[in-house]
DNA sequence: CGAATTTGACCGGCGC
DNA sequence: GCGCCGGTCAAATTCG
């Protein structure tokens, strides 16, 4: 969170570079800077133009309609594009898009029917055991989780769901990867170009386990995170 | 049997 | 104007 404050802008861009209005608009979900400071939530609520040109409406739509981005680690044998982040999502589609070989999945947001957010997952070029998901709009319902007894680790649809926990942020030059579950020997963040040669997927994946699994033993560790997360929900509400 | 997913077809934007 | 490409639709299929 503190990297993503500090730095805004090497993490943009991780969506297609080709439509303009997609990447003018990118910032990274969880953002402390831009939350809560958004004026139209809701995205593409209706804005009464005219429908002279409905090619510019759509236009303005996808400016207004909040981008951002997630990157989760996954079980190197999950070969599923399921990010679990607490909403119900439907898949519409799927594509093999030209940068990248590996499939792209699209997801509606099936909780709420009329919610406008959308879903692209697609596993990273460089690291294939990311996947990246790109949340498009902003939910018009509370967090299906919320609703529920088990107060989830949501903050505006983000959770560290996936299992194992490791988040992780990327742009289409080099990866940043923020695992939070990791020991700091050399830091990630000045050497983030060489994460796989010092670290190799399955020993990164060790780690992760290794340190997940002691970490969700310690009460008060547990204890932390939760005071921490729920002091910031309360903060945005 | 209804809901969710898959997947080929279709559509529109964009670059040449 | 044409072709490429990303995104969406919808019929077919699978799943619970």
């Amino acid at each position: 969170m503190d990297y993503m404050s500090r730095n805004p802008g090497t993490v943009e861009n991780v969506v297609s570079k080709k439509r303009k209005t997609e990447t003018s608009n990118t910032n990274i979900i969880n953002n402390g800077n831009n939350d809560g400071i958004h004026g139209t939530s809701g995205g593409n609520s209706e804005s009464s133009s005219s429908d002279e040109d409905s090619c510019k409406k759509l236009r303005e739509e996808h400016v207004k309609a909040k981008i951002s981005t997630l990157c989760v680690r996954t079980e190197s044998s999950d070969t599923s594009l399921i990010v679990k982040d607490g909403y119900q999502w439907r898949k519409y589609g799927q594509k093999v898009t030209r940068d990248n070989p590996c499939p792209r999945a699209y997801f509606k947001c099936s909780f709420a029917p009329s919610c406008p957010v959308k879903k692209k997952v697609q596993r990273s070029v460089e690291d294939q055991c990311i996947l990246v998901a790109t949340y498009e709009g902003e939910h018009n319902h509370p967090h299906p989780s919320r609703l529920e007894a088990t107060t989830s680790s949501s903050n505006r649809g983000m959770t560290l769901g996936s299992v194992p926990c490791s988040a992780s942020l990327s742009s289409s030059g080099p990866t940043i990867t923020l695992d939070l579950t990791k020991p700091k020997t050399k830091s990630d963040t000045e050497n983030s170009n060489h994460r796989t040669t010092v670290n190799s997927p399955e020993f990164q994946q060790f780690l992760v386990e290794q340190m997940a699994s002691s970490l969700t033993k310690d009460p008060t560790f547990k204890a932390a995170v939760a005071a921490a997360i729920s002091g910031r929900i309360i903060q945005h509400n």
